[in-house]
DNA sequence: TAATTTCACACCTAGGTGTGAAAT
DNA sequence: TAATTTCACACCTAGGTGTGAAAT
């Protein structure tokens, strides 16, 4: 009885791991920025995982979300990114499900999956499906492994359960910081020269730096005096000041001093009361490997007010000494319910400021136009393989076919 | 009780009309060529459908095929196509569901469906998905509509049902000819004229026409003595040559005499027993309109000789004169039972002239290698929208995101 | 042989890059 | 003002065309 409960999934057991996690080291080295545009941008590098550990025969959806890495919105002076301010409200939220889904384990594992059709933008009305993000802010990719438990309880208007059958996975060295114009030179000449769409701005010569780009290399060695900008937080309290190693890869001339924490910290694998985390509620539960450590919560006086705070479990903490790049993020979040495509919401301040796109944001009603994608709530599809949406066996569909020999042959159902 | 039997779709009575109809009659009137290469080739003109009468609510999955039109081998001799011998041995069929399967009929409604994305090709051991077609083979696209009633007694590894819930569609004017290589100058004009990929080929002049296209395009004023081929087709018996109308529109010039009949012929909508038709059984029981005259099975002695033939119901020959684009084609079939991705099946005696496929075709078992599509049979899925995968609301999808104020939001299910 | 198929190719469409001036 | 965003643009990748010589 006790090891056959329902919630068991013995053959069930996903590992996820960063493909061109090289590549997203460097990025993440120097301060991963992604360009949004209006029109929609795709992420470089792109976005794409492996997975193991599935059931072979169970079907999964893969899901791709970004949620905001903390509470803050950023500038970059002094060749440094520094906290502006609070972050900018929440824009909504939208979930990207891989073409693919929902598919077997086995197909899930059969290659890497790639989410790089995923575009950002920072239209707010857009009417795509991109994900839209603020500008200026920084976010955390994350791929949802979910089980689909199709003929179960589950009927096509249920959601799908949450908690056991629902796996979530984050990899800190994909953390980025959203721009609509590149901040750092060495970012901009990294993606130059590692985007093959990029390539008519590569330099054959590959060695020419300038000055500038040289001053902001080496930007870290000269000793800032003023580095903190808790005069532009509101309410915010001083915190420690975490501490730097400045060893091999750690990026310590992106440390910003405020306690906003970030990725690019690598704090020790000691005790979770470290400086650069505030105590915040993991949010998922995860049910293999057991969560690495629980983070109690923090003083509700703290709650809603400007501090950035990030919990880094343990086990995701040694991923540029170790090369195991599955992660487990506990991310605190502040986000409101994942709204529908086109889903209205409170304006922010900064576009208050910008009557443009207010005007764009209201004449629009989300809920007008030809939007046929929005308002599936089931999930219930195909796998489309390849070029071509799928094969399917017509024994399997039901599908008459005549033979010229004679006899019509109606194969209603095939199952090995 | 007698109106409220479970059969009774109320809401669902699709009706399917061909897009860039008179793009596919311009072909139609010249004989439309589609290239086949082993790479993969698309369709132009593209096949594309606009649907209405479906269910708003329920879920649907389309289907796209191509099936022999005949059991013809052609060639294009003296400006004709001619039969040229029995058809060679079917390919594995193959379906192409289309990607955005399963949808709503709100969904599939809202605007016109494209299967642009159906690769042709002529490499029996296509790893890709694409169609496999005999060259110099007569073809008929369709389009099925399945309704998806999951939920139902429909399980994830049964068959989708026959029958009721299952409407084709097929229109003659988008059948075609495959060939290796353009056969009729004029179609290869017509092409490059309307395909924008091939605008590198237009004539600026566009007025250009050499003496060799010329004569082609007058081909059929010239009489004919010899026209048929009856010498090539085993078995055949000499039948009624159909009547040549000589309207406008009616591609006399490529009527074949030979019993095989052809879409391009235009039968007056008189009596089902026109000449150009030898009975067969229709492929499909459509549930709406009825069938519009059923043809009674023809003498056991023909089946499975070098015959070709063709069932158009009156309804569907009105395509030149009549606007309204929707047919129902009752085809004779001879496919074997379609196959799964990488069916193996025995070589056709061409093939065994040609010890290069012959070698290529063994040497890939189907079932080796990475193809995680090829052994999907159940139909659970995605709609993927857009470029983007799809948007999910975390809500329904169970997703659980914490909110800054505190509380962690999960919410199950909903629905409006 | 004559018919058919293959292949590298030039020339397109479609769309993903960062640029740098202009607008906000 | 100074910072950020927008836009047309040149320059790429990716891939869909028919061509015409060569291979089959």
């Amino acid at each position: 009885m006790k090891s056959l409960e329902p919630e068991e999934e013995v053959d069930d057991d996903p590992k996820v791991t960063l493909e061109a996690k090289d590549l997203w080291d460097q990025f993440h080295k120097l301060g991963t920025e992604m360009v949004i545009t209006k029109s929609g941008r795709r992420m470089f590098p792109p976005f794409k995982v492996r997975i193991n550990g599935l059931d072979k025969k169970a079907k999964y959806i893969l899901l791709m979300d970004i949620v905001a890495a903390d509470d803050c919105r950023y500038k970059f002076h002094n060749s440094r990114w520094m906290v502006a301010g609070k972050a900018d409200p929440e824009m909504p939220k939208r979930m990207y499900i891989h073409p693919d889904s929902p598919a077997t384990g086995e197909q899930w594992m059969a290659k890497p999956v790639a989410f790089h059709k995923l575009k950002l933008t920072n239209n707010i009305s857009d009417k795509h499906g991109f994900t839209i993000l603020n500008s200026m802010h920084k976010y955390q990719p994350r791929v949802h492994v979910i089980l689909k438990e199709c003929g179960d309880d589950l009927s096509p208007v249920r959601a799908i359960p949450v908690g056991e059958g629902t796996r979530t996975f984050a990899f800190p060295e994909t953390v980025f910081t959203t721009v609509t114009a590149y901040q750092n030179q060495q970012i901009t000449r990294l993606k130059i020269d590692r985007n093959p769409f990029a390539k008519g701005f590569r330099d054959s010569g590959r060695n020419r730096m300038g000055l500038e780009a040289l001053v902001e290399s080496y930007a870290f060695w000269r000793p800032s005096l003023r580095t903190l900008t808790f005069e532009d937080i509101p309410g915010m309290g001083k915190q420690g000041i975490p501490g730097s190693h400045g060893g091999i890869g750690t990026p310590s001339h992106l440390l910003s001093t405020s306690p906003c924490s970030s990725p690019f910290q690598v704090c020790p694998l000691s005790p979770p009361d470290y400086a650069c985390n505030r105590p915040t509620h993991p949010l998922h539960r995860y049910s293999n490997p057991p969560e690495p450590f629980h983070s109690p919560r923090g003083p509700s006086g703290f709650e809603g007010e400007g501090f950035c705070s990030l919990t880094l479990p343990a086990a995701q903490l040694g991923y540029l000494s170790n090369p195991a790049p599955q992660g487990y993020t506990g991310l605190r979040l502040h986000t409101p319910p994942y709204s529908l495509y086109g889903y209205t919401f409170p304006p922010s301040p900064r576009l208050a400021a910008s009557p443009d796109k207010m005007a764009t944001a209201s004449h629009q009603s989300p809920f007008h136009g030809s939007s046929p994608s929005g308002t599936l709530t089931d999930s219930v599809g195909v796998l489309s393989g390849g070029q071509q949406g799928f094969l399917f066996d017509s024994r399997t569909l039901g599908v008459a076919s005549s033979v010229p020999g004679g006899g019509v042959s109606q194969v209603t159902a095939h199952m090995g």
